[in-house]
DNA sequence: CAGGGAGGTTAGCGGTCGTTAACCTGAAGG
DNA sequence: CCTTCAGGTTAACGACCGCTAACCTCCCTG
């Protein structure tokens, strides 16, 4: 899969714009007129590239998900061989960076999955577990100790822990995205292990 | 101040309900017939008790900010004398106590504050500053090598690992509840731990 | 150069929601 | 016993919102 230079679809910039709105004002808050001005049209506009707004928070929601499993997936499958720690170590990297570069969606994952259809909200949350289950099994690798239950608690308390980034700030006035990813990253590490000792 | 033992007034259930529907569903979510139903009376009656739907997120949300605020200086004044780590481990289990026990409050703490009249969001914002800044300062001085911005970004991801408690699960699929602030508690220790090393 | 589809526009419908108005009722107090 | 008032009720209004209908306008293509 290439890099993407091409320039955003319509329907790109849509969710790209949904998604910060959504994140700002909350699913209900904002309207469909809001969003096609984000993007320079109208609002019954958008109904030619979705098909409402429903469908626009399921695909940013299901992509998300798809998303960070995927990423971990890759991460698992690259680092074959190499100790739990250093998987558990590219995990949490590749959170940080979801966490850093995608804030909105961060924001919006875990705030508006009730608003989804029923089928797409199953989806979501069994994209979800999976994503967590992955988690669990590394830092049940890295730390024994810790019974299952207790490494699932350990691991969504870290997603908390690294989903914070959209309190800590506008991105301009954080230290330094290296900075602040390696405060993050050191956190998250600290935590785990304070968990599994 | 003596121990409440009287039963909660109507405006307390009003508060209670509420707060619960918009933790599950958001403020624009939900309507006040749904929570007048919930309380068992018809939406308009609401209005006997609250000037409105924006009075009820309002006094929700300044009463949370001032409950957490009074909680840690009560804290801070109680343990003068004592070591800052012993503070610290304080005003964690104050903040846990409180995430455990009014999840609904936890999760409206930092989502709906935008929905707020400014005058009221302002209050708010004032509120949450001065107990992070009271967060910030014990920090430091457990943690001299901490500059202040790293110190603070630490306090609001350590807030993100312990407000995770709505994620967790149902309060019946919890390990108990002792177990899991203590394990909350450890986390957050090992966070501010691997933070200021 | 016809024509057709992609991607817009504005007008407007139907439903929902917050709020107000007008009215009712039961218990407390002089 | 009459009054008052706190705390309800239902009806209805006005605003807003998601969505559809109907129409327009390029641009591509045979």
């Amino acid at each position: 899969m290439a890099t993407r230079t091409d320039a955003p679809t319509r329907r790109e910039q849509i969710l790209k714009e949904a998604a910060r709105l959504f994140a700002e004002r909350g699913f209900h808050g904002v309207g469909v007129d809001e969003i096609g001005a984000a993007v320079g049209i109208s609002g019954p506009g958008l109904y030619r590239h979705f098909a409402g707004k429903d469908a626009m928070l399921a695909e940013l929601l299901v992509g998300i998900s798809e998303q960070l499993l995927r990423g971990a997936k890759r991460r698992l499958a690259e680092a074959d061989g190499s100790s739990g720690a250093d998987v558990l170590d590219s995990l949490i990297e590749g959170h940080i960076d979801f966490a850093l570069d995608d804030r909105p969606l961060i924001t919006l994952h875990d705030r508006e999955l009730d608003r989804l259809r029923d089928s797409d909200r199953k989806l979501v949350r069994q994209l979800q577990r999976q994503y967590v289950e992955l988690w669990v099994e590394v830092v049940r690798e890295v730390y024994p100790a810790l019974a299952e239950p207790t490494a699932r608690s350990a691991v969504h308390s870290v997603f908390g822990l690294l989903n914070s980034t959209p309190h800590l700030g506008r991105p301009g006035s954080l230290p330094g995205r290296a900075v602040t990813a390696e405060l993050l990253h050191r956190m998250a590490r600290g935590a785990f292990g304070a968990a599994g000792e």
